[in-house]
RNA sequence: GGAGAGGUUCCCGAGUGGCCAAAGGGAGCAGACUGUAAAUCUGUUGGCACCGCCUUCGGUGGUUCGAAUCCACCCCUCUCCA
């Protein structure tokens, strides 16, 4: 069998370890327990923790043993790593709701069942009960202060400022990884490529407790080709709750990445095997870089959310793009009444579709043609719609070239 | 605690009494060209009953015909000193 290191590593995920060698080693030799933590300061994972997941699903498939550790503890002080800013405060109860919609989503991912199953773990568990002072004696005196401000995840915050409790926040991943080694034997942690120093200071912190060798594995964040973070829109991330990134957002927002991207995230969220990727991605000139665009996304919505959300997905911006015919059934909908009908002008629809935050953009939007009304062209802001316009009980509203919203009269 | 610098529209960052809804850049949005790509060019980016009006420049008061700009107090950040 391929030692999972190599395939994590022919897909490209991995950026740093503690020691090449050994952690292939080791993960070629048998079951390894490892974590992976994930804070939940949002009520959805979203694709960046997607990544993290896909590689948990490649070492469980390989026989090795997840830990889902969702940071219920750690959230309450805060990474600054990657951060210019501290972040903003979140509440116990609202840390507590988001970890229980974090935990809903990872069994969709992974097995949990059995008893060699994934194991998954909130860190509220042993962080809120700690003694400050039994603990500030008993492992503070385990970290160096001069080191651990030589670490890249605090060096951009000392111009910025940072605070004494988002300082600590290595303390606490520390003390998790010590935790999970001493209640279930894990030595590997993984993570992004920003959680480098916060995973090395966890094993420092093993071996100067335990005098266990424990290792670091990290992975690269998903950014395009031109080193910006993947997995933004302009209303904010794309989310993995479908009430929050509808299924058919989620696969037009892969299926419009750029060329360059597409090999690299065939190889890091779908699985398809890499020989497949690189012939779909290698010759693909021109216009054939769309069919590998389709694939990859269709494969991560199928992979997200089902095989039948991105079937009905793929159908749909079929329809809208391909020119002509297909099914419209999957698009973003509205419902208007008759009664909202009488005296209905095209700002008006627009804002009831949520494709305007306000009028004055709609406003903008038609002065720069980019309204269409059943592929018409809006010319005039006050343009008032009327029951003609519904053909077949429905009218097709476009904003810009990409965009489609479907209203349907009742 | 002391001294200094600073808090401006989505972000960075100009602006130091009227010509400021506020330069410039980034980012976003739209148009053209395309392959639902990139690059490029163009337009645009507070709100509204939109040739006009209303609300914005850390907060609260004040000076003034008029304040992002001046004054007072407060809050916050950074740097140096303790």
């Amino acid at each position: 069998m391929t030692n999972v290191f190599d395939i994590l590593q022919e897909r490209g995920f991995i950026e740093q370890s503690t020691n090449e060698e050994e952690v292939r080693e080791l993960l070629g030799a048998g079951p390894v327990t490892f974590y992976i933590g994930f804070d939940p300061t949002a009520d959805s994972l979203h694709v960046g923790h997607f990544i993290q997941i896909i590689v948990m699903m490649h070492m469980q498939k390989a026989g090795h043993r997840p830990i889902a550790l969702i940071g219920g503890g750690t959230t309450m002080v805060g990474d600054p790593s990657g951060r210019t800013d501290m972040r903003k405060m979140l509440t116990q109860d609202e840390i507590a709701a988001n970890g229980e919609r974090f935990k809903k989503q990872f069994s969709k991912f992974l097995y949990f069942d059995d008893k060699d199953g994934a194991i998954m773990l909130n860190n509220a568990e042993w962080l809120l009960p700690l003694n400050y002072i039994e603990f500030i004696r008993d492992y503070g005196k385990y970290f160096s202060v001069n080191k651990m401000l030589t670490a890249e995840c605090f060096k951009s915050r000392m111009e910025k400022g940072l605070s004494f409790l988002e300082f600590n926040y290595m303390l606490m991943q520390s003390y998790d990884f010590l935790e999970l080694y001493r209640r279930h034997g894990a030595i590997l942690q993984m993570g992004g490529n920003d959680q480098w120093s916060n995973i090395l200071s966890g094993a420092d912190l093993i071996r100067r407790v335990e005098g266990a060798q424990a290792h670091a594995l990290t992975f690269r964040l998903l950014t395009t080709s031109a080193g910006k973070k993947m997995g933004k829109t302009e209303s904010g991330a794309v989310w993995l709750d479908p009430e929050k990134t509808s299924p058919y957002d989620f696969y037009q927002y892969w299926r419009n990445i750029d060329d360059a991207d597409v090999a690299n995230c065939l190889g890091l969220l779908t699985f398809i095997p890499m020989d497949e990727v690189r012939a779909m991605t290698d010759t693909a000139a021109g216009a054939d870089i769309n069919k590998a665009k389709e694939c990859l996304a269709y494969e991560v919505t199928a992979l997200v959310h089902s095989p039948e959300e991105a079937e009905k997905a793929q159908k749909a911006a079929r329809a809208l793009f391909g020119g002509g015919g297909g099914n419209l059934d999957d698009m973003p909908t509205s419902e208007i009444s008759q009664a909202d009908l009488a005296n209905l002008d095209i700002t008006t629809l627009l804002n009831k579709c949520g494709l305007i935050a306000s009028n004055s953009e709609g406003r903008r939007l038609i002065k720069d043609g980019g309204i269409y009304l059943n592929n018409q062209r809006v010319s005039s802001f006050d343009q008032t719609i009327g029951a003609a316009d519904f053909k077949d009980g429905y009218a097709l509203l476009r904003k810009g070239k990409k965009v489609y919203h479907k209203v349907i009269l009742k």
